[in-house]
DNA sequence: TGTAATTCCTACCATTTTAGTATAGAATAT
DNA sequence: ATATTCTATACTAAAATGGTAGGAATTACA
């Protein structure tokens, strides 16, 4: 399970709006200051927007907030929304990548591997990183 | 933790191995066949050598065969030999990748799971998949 | 001694992925 | 109106991935 920048930030970005949950919305230029890329940040926004995990607002007094309690959120379902695949190796998610999985003497440990990092972020919520 | 197909390769090789341990040196045509890149896989064996997993012999009737039981090999010390890095993000095992570990949120969730990653497949060994 | 089979070494390369940047547009509070 | 904020899409530079290519070194065996 390799995690990109983008599941980082997305990480980071929610762990800001879990601390400011019930106060409204939060600006992207409020989370990210001056020291990151305000356009790269709005881009992951979008995607957390577009799963339903946080809300949307837009003009002046806008922003994000999430859309229920802190300790609702896993850690699984905050970077499946961001990552274009969490598995440790394509052909576990993505049937195209692979074409003798059947004979694949291998794929059983890819399979595992994956079911046991999903339960422990599934299991993790956010609320243990606030 | 992602899995290259340098990864994968290096663990369908050392299943053949394993599974001819004891008849010799065992050559990379032989293992891979007509289906695969004799080339891609003599560079996987190279590594899988220089890390100490398997022995080399030269020439005609040459080949590489295990230098231990099978039952002793982990696959983590497989996927180790080839992968440039296991965790689920680079801070994890390379100090230069992120300046700002100290004061990181996150750091704990990939430190976490990259020692479950690795615990799983420390205990799993290649005789389980032979 | 020659030859075929094998590993070893290093350089190269095309494609894909990553990590953003850029530009323009739409909605909203004041 | 205007400033502020999200939205959408296109673009791009750098890095990683997944190999390929060519040849040199070693060895068994005829």
């Amino acid at each position: 399970m390799r995690i990109s920048s983008k599941g980082k930030y997305a990480l980071e970005l929610m762990v800001y709006l879990g601390r400011n949950y019930g106060k409204g919305s939060i600006s992207i230029s409020e989370i990210t200051g001056d020291s990151f890329s305000i356009k790269y940040m709005e881009k992951i926004a979008g995607l957390l927007n577009k799963a339903g995990l946080i809300k949307s607002e837009r003009g002046v007094e806008g922003g994000y907030k999430l859309v229920k309690d802190p300790s609702e959120y896993s850690i699984f379902e905050i970077l499946d929304a961001v990552e274009d695949n969490l598995a440790p190796i394509k052909c576990v998610l993505d049937d195209d990548a692979c074409k003798i999985k059947i004979t694949c003497k291998t794929y059983p440990i890819w399979d595992e591997l994956y079911e046991i990092e999903a339960k422990f972020l599934k299991d993790k919520k956010l609320t243990d990183i606030l």
